[in-house]
DNA sequence: AGTGGGACCTGTCCGC
DNA sequence: TGCGGACAGGTCCCAC
């Protein structure tokens, strides 16, 4: 799921559980996700209390009282259910829950005294693309996931000239450069074919070869739609129905993803999907030029 | 050094 | 109903 927006909604969805609460519990169940878990994993988290859970990208970050930040990567189908002990006769999903598939349940941490109160947080990931890890608070800007990548979108860091510039270093195709975290943080396939179209930009068109008004009106743009999805609750694909309430909606607002052989909402031209580096591109190719 | 392509892993959907 | 193939929200690694 997991671009920036429903980064963010997952961030704000566990704030209540975590921020505040001690780590009195943490169960791994495989010895790996994408990569193994650091040395002493749980070791290191348990008993540790949770001064701030924030995001970079698409990554989420808990400052723990131990002097380390646990960073945490949903990957693709990575997702965090959140049961309440207050609760526990309905328990309180949150985002992109997908059903009860305990195979996929990978990690399992219970908090207690957040404003929530106790709670179960449970990780789960299908395709174990997602990742978690622990760096020093103190140089966190410099761990590894984070030493490259670029300006946070809806910070000041974001801005024309700067964009701009790392745009005219690229000669790649536009989507490519936007997808790259060292241009832009948090950018997925979604809301890129999303910016682009709402830019009027066209996915193909060289990074290097966009004038500077539609350089600003890209960066308005890929402002906007985070801003929108965000607002949205996220997107949410492939979920299945029977969980309530947490979806995100922003899948309904998509002009162009997913929506190839459709009509474009703005000139009701044939919407196209091609390939670009192995992804899917959706676009409008009289809209985006 | 920048770029493109494949790898990673599992589930789902579509066509035959 | 079964089976193969394509495809999926991301990132890393390794050739050019």
């Amino acid at each position: 799921m997991p671009e920036l927006p429903e980064v963010e909604t997952v961030r704000r969805g566990l704030a209540p559980a975590l921020v505040g609460a001690t780590l009195a519990r943490v169960t791994l169940r495989r010895p790996d996700l994408r990569f193994p878990f650091p040395d002493a994993f749980a070791t290191r988290l348990e008993g540790a209390r949770v001064d701030a859970l924030s995001r970079r990208g698409k990554y989420m970050t808990a400052a723990l009282s131990t002097g380390e930040t646990l960073i945490v990567h949903l990957g693709m189908t990575g997702r965090f259910t959140v049961t309440r002990a207050s609760d526990a006769e309905s328990p309180g999903r949150f985002v992109y829950e997908a059903g009860g598939d305990a195979k996929h349940d990978h990690v399992v941490i219970e908090a207690e005294g957040g404003e929530a109160g106790p709670a179960r947080l449970v990780f789960n990931d299908a395709r174990r693309f997602g990742f978690m890890d622990l760096a020093p608070t103190a140089t966190l800007g410099r761990a590894k996931h984070f030493a490259a990548m670029g300006p946070e979108p809806l910070s000041a860091a974001f801005d024309d000239d700067g964009f701009a510039a790392a745009l005219r270093a690229r000669r790649t195709p536009i989507k490519a450069a936007l997808l790259d975290q060292r241009v832009v943080a948090g950018l997925g396939n979604i809301y890129v074919c999303e910016a682009l179209f709402r830019a009027g930009v066209s996915p193909r068109r060289r990074a290097d070869r966009i004038a500077a008004p539609r350089v600003r009106r890209l960066r308005a743009a890929i402002v906007a739609v985070l801003e929108d999805a965000i607002e949205a609750g996220g997107s949410t694909l492939r979920d299945f129905a029977g969980t309530d309430g947490e979806l995100g909606y922003f899948q309904h607002a998509f002009d162009v993803y997913g929506r190839d052989g459709a009509l474009c909402r703005r000139c009701g031209a044939t919407l196209r999907r091609i390939v670009q580096s192995g992804r899917s591109t959706f676009y409008c190719a009289a809209c985006q030029r």
